[in-house]
RNA sequence: GGGAGAGUUCCCGAGCGGCCAAAGGGGGCAGACUGUAAAUCUGUUGUCACUGACUUCGGUGGUUCGAAUCCACCCUCUCCCA
């Protein structure tokens, strides 16, 4: 089978549930490389905080969109689906099998399921000026005048979800189509072939603890410095909001210790796994790897090849994978 | 030893005679998500036979038609004077 006509595989699953590891010893078996699907690991610099895969960790595979932006740079899904179609497209030209591996929900499906993201650019003047009557009017009188345009839109966003009413007023301002008209259009490609394994944890302690040990784990490899250094930058609207440099800002500024500031890190980051497993578990395509079913890296990267081998995208792996 | 104050549901914290299973926040649990997405937002959170009943506001005993709220004593903690 040409590589081409191979499905995807797409590795996921929340923060610290070891997609790296399995995506590596993927690569390795398949002859492939990987491609970050990473809101945060795609900026440069923030390598400790986004837990960017050390070159050890990539042992010789090819990773791509990772530290490709700036991070002052603005950036969006329609971005990262453009650089990321392109990746897979020259993966595949190398005769060499994409492994898709990251845990941002948005880019991932957005990717995967070819949305077609049409014309709509931010329009920053007339976000603030959104923004201002939103603080006048209320955002009430916001949802109302989107109600107006698209009904059905309105429908379904929240009041107190202000950014979400912005945009589709936006979207509408910009290209004088509705937002759900813009997301019935989006439809028009079929959804990419692909196969997707989900890392998850039966014991929700589990997961928890690796993401406690991780955390540690980048303190003690300075996460502390290029939180200082990163927060003394100018504005750098997404990257900003990457977890790891926000929560310890009250300790630089003297409002918190450290201490505290780490705890909250931590349950940031478990919150964020949440959410994680929300929208991919939701997936009816997903494949779920219980990671606490599986005694060590081998047993799991096994099992993900049966799942690869059952989805009619690879030949099964020589040896057995039932003694799990 | 003397004086002042505090003990509330998983946590913090409001309540100070009925409208209190008890505001608000945090946490937990669940969910949404089409150019901010590691973001933003929603729901839910004593128990049960769940349009009702039952148990709960440090403990015990009172006052009252009725108490988390008032009284007495006890326990614990904080602070001030010795």
């Amino acid at each position: 089978m040409a590589e081409s006509e191979k499905k995807l595989i797409a590795v996921l699953g929340p923060t610290a549930s070891g997609k790296t590891a399995l995506a590596v010893a993927l690569c390795e078996r398949l002859g492939g490389e990987a491609i970050s699907c990473d809101s945060m690991q795609i900026y440069q610099g923030m390598d400790i905080a986004t837990a960017k895969p050390t070159a050890a960790e990539m042992r010789g595979v090819p990773h791509h969109l990772i530290g490709i932006v700036s991070p002052a740079e603005p950036f969006s899904v329609a971005k990262y689906c453009a650089l990321a179609a392109q990746a897979i497209a020259d993966v595949r030209a190398r005769g060499c099998r994409p492994v898709l591996v990251g845990g941002t929900g948005q880019y991932y499906s957005a990717l995967v399921d070819q949305l077609t993201l049409l014309p709509s650019e931010a329009d920053p003047d007339y976000r603030s000026q959104l923004r201002q009557r939103a603080s006048s009017e209320g955002a009430q009188a916001l949802l109302e005048e989107l109600r107006r345009v698209d009904p059905e839109a309105a429908q379904t966003i929240h009041v107190n979800n202000l950014g979400r009413i912005i945009r589709a007023l936006e979207i509408y301002h910009t290209t004088g189509l509705t937002k759900s008209e813009q997301n019935r259009r989006s439809h028009a490609a079929p959804p990419l072939p692909v196969t997707a394994i989900c890392l998850d944890a039966r014991d929700r302690a589990v997961l928890y603890d690796r993401i406690d040990r991780r955390v540690d784990a980048m303190l003690e490899a300075g996460l502390v410095e290029e939180a200082r250094a990163f927060l003394s930058l100018p504005g750098a609207a997404t990257a900003a909001q990457a977890i790891g440099y926000k929560e310890l800002a009250p300790y630089f500024a003297g409002e918190a210790s450290l201490d505290d500031c780490v705890d909250r890190l931590k349950q940031q980051t478990r919150h964020y796994a949440k959410r994680q497993r929300t929208w991919f578990l939701r997936d009816p395509r997903m494949h779920v790897l219980y990671i606490d079913d599986y005694g060590d890296a081998q047993a799991l990267c096994d099992a993900a090849m049966a799942i690869i081998a059952a989805d009619g995208g690879e030949a099964a792996p020589e040896g057995n994978n039932n003694d799990g």
